[in-house]
DNA sequence: AATGAATGAGAATTCATTCAT
DNA sequence: AATGAATGAATTCTCATTCAT
């Protein structure tokens, strides 16, 4: 950001450019979205757009790094319960993910299904490695033999798929097929579990 | 498709227009990627490239059905060997796919991990649809007794959750890492087969 | 034209383009409609058609020059009873105009409301000039004491005028209003008549 | 318009675009005047000439209510005398209009001759409506028997005809010949008398 | 500090006409 | 003679960013 507001109103606009940069965003994608279009629809002059952003990309930018602050303020909530098995844990991941992202629906259109090498994607991956964190805390607890090495690569390829149904069950509750979307949700669970069981039978 | 070229020196162009718009679409994304600089890229004139194509849509629907037919002739090839077990029949899914999607960019870039509701979304339906199947054929001849909307539910998730990983596996390759790219690809068929097989010991 | 078809099928072809032409000219109006697409629906290839005409104004022309012909045939067969009366006479110039004018969307479009100046107009000026003659020679007739530089004043706004309200018609019985388009052409002559009177009485 | 323009020097912009706009349209047509001509020609970027106007239609619409505004302020001008013919009426409505035509050379050959049912014949009905609307209290003025639909159907033609004739006469006067314009021009007011004046005897 | 007009390269697409085959 | 692919300037419109006011 180019100059942090201090005065109230400041304060207030930088949050209005991020509200309407995330749903313009997510309908139609970063690149189409313009940042006129931005501005316009915040109602606030572009100049004083750029006076808070030096480009657009760091619209971008503030607005992961707010999905970031946010979603870790979520997993803060939560307290990993004493005795709590590998399914469990994952599911309660994946539940604060599926809840923040149907909220934002930005976040999923962005960081779930970024496009592998995109300037989104670079943005993006303070995020995911947030995300894949967690997941690799879990992992870590409940297969401790595990290199560290393999552990990321499970983590990995575990974030990047449930990501990818985690946005699709999203793009379904947005049609209003609310049903399919709450299924894809559900099999998110499935394939994580699914997979990363499979994975550390196979790693022993 | 305008008009189907009668003569060779058309066909060729068509084919040209084809192979430079793969790699554009692949570098930049459908929509960066612009026509007049498929035309430059390709060493034709701008005229010519709408002489066969209506619009720029039609290069990418073009380019999708010829991917269409590719793969349908490579899944050809391989005959199902009898007495083939699930883990195997899916790896040999996955392995034409990956192997196709390693010669073709952007196939993998665009097929297998368009951002859902797009433009380019719609335009891979058809062939998402026909990888769908092979994974359905396959749920269909090892789970019989599962209903066919709940196979499709996983072969659907199925389908994406791998696509986002080969697409990963790709990209790594592309920018050198073999190695990583390689175990990504492995670990497609870990997931495919962990998600189907808890899936299916699930809905038992 | 470049070269008058010695052929059956020739004959065929050109009189075909006219056909097209006429339609699409009517449809987009002159400057829009394009030569590929006149060639296109005609179903001959773009390169027949610059066989037989030069360029897209020789279209024009050819449009033209049919229309002055068959008119100029109509007008043959109307034989002036002897007699007659001034409205009459002027009725009977404009239902041989409206006639062929209601079956050639093309005529009214284009000859009866060429914008002043423009290609379209030079090139009607010689149909303009024959069915305004038709005008000047009832007026002649029965108004012989009219220097002829008078008389071709009000033979020209008449025309001008008549042809606008023509055309007006002929719109509105394309767009299926019947009624309106009856009503206007009744009108038509109602004005002719209005008109002539009104200028022949001034003038004496 | 995109947005009024709140700086002296925009809304001097926008009246210069609006001037050159209605010297190209006039010289050569809506459709064939382009854009990046207009702009051009006004020594404006394009981008300004799109900083107001959202496409090439709306700076039609802006020009057509300019001549509104303009030409109501001349209606308003011009009181009723008491005791006023029908004649004269009628002459003094067609005085402002030619009057105005002959300064905005655009209002002719737009307005006044719009082909029935082109892009340009809607944007111009407002206008048109305006202008009619002055011919049809004249007549409702003087003729109060005639049903409200009859005097629809004298106005419109009357205002059709009386356009093709005022257009073709300033066409003349720009060509130089002043005489030829200035005949036409008095010949019109003969045409609306004559053919108002008969159609009302044929009403009864 | 706040504003919003200004900029111009670049996007997709069209089209009359030619000419190699 | 007949074909239809080839051409490329021109069209409408967009947009990230700057800077005078």
């Amino acid at each position: 950001m180019r100059r942090s507001p201090q005065q109230a109103r400041g304060q207030q606009r930088v949050e209005l450019i991020l509200d309407t940069a995330e749903q313009l965003f997510a309908e139609r994608g970063y690149d189409a979205a313009s940042t006129n279009e931005i501005a316009a629809q915040a109602g606030i002059p572009i100049g004083s757009v750029y006076q808070f952003f030096p480009n657009k990309e760091a619209i971008l930018h503030a607005l992961l790094a707010r999905y970031r602050h946010e979603l870790a303020a979520l997993y803060a909530e939560r307290i990993t319960p004493a005795g709590e098995q590998l399914p469990e844990a994952l599911a309660r991941v994946l539940d604060v993910l599926t809840t923040y992202g149907g909220a934002h629906i930005g976040f999923s259109r962005m960081v779930l299904q970024a496009p592998a090498g995109s300037v989104l994607a670079t943005a993006c991956s303070n995020l995911a490695n947030d995300i894949m964190a967690r997941i690799d805390a879990v992992l870590a607890t409940h297969a401790p033999a595990l290199p560290a090495e393999q552990r990321r690569l499970y983590t990995g390829v575990g974030f990047t798929a449930v990501g990818a149904i985690l946005s699709q069950a999203l793009t379904e509750k947005q049609a209003g097929k609310l049903d399919a979307g709450h299924a894809l949700i559900e099999q998110a669970t499935t394939l994580l579990v699914g997979y990363l069981g499979a994975a550390l039978r196979k790693a022993q």
